[in-house]
RNA sequence: GGCAAUGUAGCUCAGUUGGUUAGAGCACAGCAUUCAUAAUGCUGGUGUCGGUGGUUCAAAUCCACCCAUUGCUACCA
């Protein structure tokens, strides 16, 4: 096997909020392959850093009253906490906002320039006229223009899924100041990605991106690509253009520039040869562990930049999907928004690391974290399956054998068929496909304690608790669990130095499969992993609920009425002519070639006549609820809404739900509420 | 609106160059065992393979349409 030299980096987390389980996704992936290589006997430099550049970063540092560089020092404190916490083992956790980067992304923006790849045009864009700085679209709120539905982002309606420009908005609002935006003009410097369009669509077809990832990149490519907007105007936090006073480096420029300056730092300290990686011909391989939504970024945008400035283009780019939690988005409200931190303060990180591990592969898939399953997979996987191998062996050879294992095992056969799965094994973990491999370790697992069962020593040991058969039984069950320690050594790095520790051996590596452990004197046998309590996952999420309450990590409040400030005043009388009535859903179902709306049938009791009155109202809830959910629900209905046509019929009223676009709950009313009786 | 991925037992997932009665782990039931962190072993049932239609001697596997979930739709970090 000739030894690899592989540069790692992972996805940077952006400075402006804390890790959390969806992050750790990506990152356990990664770290995950690297100790796999390096236990193989590669060489592997696995870097990382904080992405400390943009508007928002800024505004958060103003709000908590501190200079950005303060907010993105304590922030990279904390992400690299978190980082070490869940054995993530970089070689050197950095910032985007260090003067290797500046060098460099000056460097690479002037090659980028002299080659003819930069271009410059006046655009005209959306002001905050009070706080003086340019908006980008989510900094501005207003009225849809195609639905009038209010308080929609600069560049999409939630409730009618329309897109529009920010200056099509009716009564824009800047969200920052509350400012009428104003229209105004500015040179911005552009990369001229449409020319490369001819190599990125050979290289994304070179073979090292998965199927699903170069489909996606192939809608972008054969849609046409458009030039790059790498500009932005004062202030904002991030690098000055070089001979551009007032223009800054959008942030995603700088960014992957901060692999290259993270691992020139590390070459610094370590004094390695950073051309080795870097310059256009390097032999060594360079990986990008990213998440599925910046895949644009790596792979057009990045390549496109690295060619132009006379580097090499990556060798591979291995892309994670999203992170579910039982099954839907992660969530505030449910508290399923977990934070590193808190999952640390409850659960023990390597039970993460394996739940993550046994179910990814090399696919961007999404992956689901249901919490119960989370529960009774480790609980059976690792305590019940691995760990009891070596716990159920241990105390035979504790209190009968002075410690002392066997000086030879007594199934050759078994322990030859554990050993020979590592090829397989390796080929799982370098190909990224940890689930099969977690599942050819547990069927291994299941394998050793079938055959101690069978062995039966503890019948042996009844009659004669010093039986060398014993003895050689027990040796051998702890073979086979050291070899399975072996393989799940990347996985679970710190139950694997307990183990190291318990046998009194050096650190595993995985040519040490080949070997078996005889005569060999051992500790005394302490639990390695506790099983995971499904009350302490409740009061995981439940602190994670209470994380909602309100300040993150900027200091500033974030509440539905600070985020949605208080409308006018109005008189009771402007009130009293909304005439809002309680209705019985008695129907709701799905609209053919609608995204959000459902078509709900109302029933508002009877008329004069004595004849039911029944009303058709489209209402954007979907997301939030099933048809067969809200048929027989009494709601609230403003009845006296002028009726509307929409795409699918009309509208004749507007049933009434909290929502602030991403959750929606519908209002209900208690029991004994009568169809038709107004609300007051 | 366009596009992509996903949809297989209660749960989490395998399974396609189309081919015999569709698999694993967990959960569940019974039995055994009690060395082990109530851990382990054996045995057992479980599915209109999202829906409809089509191609075929034969489809979970290919095609079309539909439904659901998640996401993307680049000047958004």
């Amino acid at each position: 096997m000739t030894a690899r030299d592989i540069l790692v980096t992972n996805a940077l987390p952006y400075a402006n909020g804390p890790i959390h389980l969806g992050h750790l996704l990506g990152y356990i992936q990664a770290d995950v392959w690297v100790r796999f290589q390096r236990m193989q006997g590669h060489t592997v430099h696995y870097v990382c850093a904080d992405d400390a550049h943009g508007t928002s970063i800024m505004l958060s540092a103003e709000k908590a009253g501190i200079s950005a560089e303060q907010l993105i020092a304590g922030v990279q404190q904390e992400h690299h906490r978190d980082f070490c916490d869940f054995l993530v083992d970089f070689d050197i956790y950095y910032s985007t906002h260090s003067p290797e980067n500046r060098e460099l992304s000056s460097y690479i923006y002037q090659r980028c320039q002299q080659a003819g790849r930069i271009a410059t045009r006046t655009i005209s864009q959306l002001f905050d006229p009070e706080r003086e700085l340019f908006l980008a679209d989510r900094f501005i709120k207003g009225q849809c223009p195609k639905c009038k539905a209010p308080d929609q982002y600069g560049d999409n309606c939630e409730v009618c899924a329309s897109t529009y420009a920010a200056t099509d908005l009716i009564n824009p609002r800047s969200t920052i100041s509350g400012a009428t935006p104003i229209l105004k003009d500015s040179i911005h410097y552009f990369f001229k990605l449409p020319e490369f369009t001819a190599m990125l669509k050979e290289w994304t077809r070179s073979g090292t991106l998965a199927p699903a990832v170069s489909n996606k990149l192939s809608e972008w490519l054969d849609g046409g690509l458009q030039e790059w907007d790498i500009s932005r105007d004062a202030p904002y936090f991030g690098f000055e253009i070089p001979d551009a006073p007032g223009k800054y480096f959008y942030v995603w420029l700088d960014a992957p520039i901060g692999y290259m300056a993270s691992f020139k730092k590390l070459c610094a300290e370590k004094g390695l040869d950073f051309g080795a990686y870097w310059d256009n011909g390097a032999t060594t391989e360079l990986w990008h562990f990213i998440g599925k939504d910046i895949i644009n970024f790596h792979a057009l945008f990045w390549p496109a930049m690295l060619d132009t400035a006379g580097f090499r283009k990556p060798t591979a780019i291995s892309v994670n999907g999203f992170l579910m939690v039982n099954g839907q988005k992660m969530s505030k409200s449910r508290g399923t928004f977990i934070t590193a931190a808190t999952y640390k303060e409850h659960l023990h990180p390597e039970c993460l690391r394996y739940y993550f591990a046994a179910k990814l592969s090399s696919n961007p898939d999404d992956l689901d974290l249901n919490l119960e399953d989370f529960a009774l997979r480790v609980n059976a996987d690792l305590v019940g399956k691995v760990v009891n191998i070596a716990s159920r062996c241990a105390g035979f050879i504790n209190n009968n054998f002075n410690n002392r294992l066997s000086v030879h095992i007594n199934d050759t056969a078994l322990i030859t068929e554990f050993q020979q799965a590592a090829a397989e094994i390796a080929e799982l973990y370098d190909s990224r496909e940890f689930g099969k491999a977690m599942r050819i370790i547990m069927a291994l697992a299941d394998k050793a304690n079938g055959w101690i069962a069978e062995k039966q020593p503890w019948v042996l040991s009844k009659s004669n608790p010093h039986d060398p058969v014993v003895q050689d039984i027990c040796s051998t069950g702890l073979n086979l669990f050291r070899v399975l320690m072996i393989y799940l050594k990347p996985v679970l790095p710190g139950i694997c130095a307990q183990v190291e520790n318990f046998l009194k051996i050096p650190p595993l590596q995985w040519r040490d499969v080949t070997t078996v452990l005889t005569s060999q004197i051992i500790d005394t046998f302490t639990p390695l992993l506790m099983r995971v309590d499904p009350s302490k996952i409740a009061a995981m999420v439940d602190a994670s609920k209470d994380n909602l309450t309100l300040t993150t990590t900027d200091g500033a409040v974030n509440s539905p009425m600070t985020s949605t400030p208080l409308a006018a005043e109005i008189e009771f009388a402007e009130f009293a002519k909304v005439d809002m009535r309680i209705a019985l859903i008695t129907n709701a179902e799905h609209v053919e070639g609608a995204d959000k709306l459902l078509r709900i049938t109302l029933d508002l009791g009877l008329d004069q006549h004595g004849q039911p009155i029944t009303r058709n109202v489209f209402s954007g809830i979907k997301s939030a609820y099933k048809p067969e959910q809200l048929i027989g629900q009494y709601t609230v209905v403003v009845a006296n809404l002028k009726a509307r046509k929409m795409k699918f019929g009309w509208s004749e009223g507007m049933i009434l739900a909290a929502g602030d676009g991403n959750e929606i709950y519908l209002l209900t009313a208690h029991a004994g509420a009568k169809p038709g009786t107004r609300v007051t």
